[in-house]
DNA sequence: ATTATCTATAGATCTATAGATAATGC
DNA sequence: ATTATCTATAGATCTATAGATAATGC
């Protein structure tokens, strides 16, 4: 039963990569400790071996969660000339709209991180941070403006639009607040169009 | 033990508007039957005469949360000579940032909502379609754009601003995306800052 | 007689712990 | 000998149901 040393941190990291897809899908009240070890091929028992607590789990796949989608967004700006473009065009998507398990963390656990321990809170808030300065370096950086201000209005309209997206079944205004959002980050990015 | 029919229905509407508040602050799944039963002053056994499911009083608790979210937005705006300014003032104050239970359920439970069963969902895309009427009437008409698109923006970019703000611990940076929102929401309704 | 609410409970599931098992690592 | 993982279980809680109780409504 026992395996190595490297083969139980594989397992670890297992449990944790698993863990930040299927809190995406479910929630974190959504899925118990049996189903997220079954995520990772593993048995409950080894749970409190690998981890102080679930709520210590939550923490660390949701550091998981949103350093991921930190480098999908660095990656992504840095693959295309027009990195903001190409942004919008990954984030605002049908395909991130529906794909929840390795989507953006602050759309699938917004309402739910708030309701977390600052333990849990921390790595959002330092996921956050990471993605304001990704998105602030493809802002135009207009003389007068607090720092961060326009990245911080377009990470929330991103969020939200997504999110609400996902709640509606209408096919046609969930596009809408996709396509509204796409378009009013562009607004918000052209030069001259800031006050 | 038995009560009248008229406080029969009066403890049934206790319990909505009960489960509207705890909903909000604790998530669908984090509060049970025998604490949302408490929270209208009943016991838990009363539950299934009253409604179908934990499902139904979601559903049902979703449709009050809304429908109590979208009179306030209207009145808001009803009593203000400049109602968009009195919406931006009152949804992107410190106040609704901290008050989970009486606040925006698209913010207190909006990555909830995109997980629950259509029967919860309809309440949600219902209360999302009567806020864009509130907010697009306050928007500048400007031809050529589409329907319910700048209030589809707004809507997205406060609901994903309030969301963020109360996941961050830093009371800066938290305040800091309600500024940056309430700027931006200024800007897209101004009548010259449009493309 | 009907019925709104109560207490009590069934059966499933949740987090967390205990002790057995078997392979690693000294 | 140590230890990573397993099976098994404790104790709490969850949704849902059953049957008792007592006040309403005919």
């Amino acid at each position: 039963m026992r395996v190595s040393r490297a083969q139980a941190e594989a397992n670890r990291e297992a449990v944790i990569n698993a863990a930040s897809r299927l809190f995406r899908e479910r929630g974190f009240d959504g899925i118990g400790l049996k189903d997220l070890m079954k995520g990772a091929g593993l048995t409950q028992g080894g749970f409190y071996k690998q981890f102080e607590s679930k709520d210590d789990l939550v923490a660390q796949a949701s550091r998981r969660a949103m350093e991921s989608a930190t480098r999908r967004w660095s990656s992504v700006a840095a693959s295309s000339s027009d990195p903001l473009e190409a942004i919008i065009g990954f984030y605002l998507s049908q395909g991130h709209q529906q794909e929840k398990a390795d989507g953006c963390p602050l759309v699938a656990l917004g309402s739910d991180a708030a309701r977390q321990s600052e333990e849990v809170r921390v790595p959002f808030q330092d996921g956050i941070e990471a993605h304001l300065q990704v998105l602030d370096e493809l802002m135009p950086t207009s003389k007068g403006s607090k720092p961060y201000e326009k990245a911080m209005a377009v990470l929330s309209l991103m969020v939200g639009a997504v999110t609400i997206s996902r709640i509606l079944n209408d096919k046609g205004l969930s596009q809408g607040f996709l396509n509204a959002a796409a378009d009013e980050v562009r607004r918000m990015a052209a030069p001259g169009g800031k006050a």
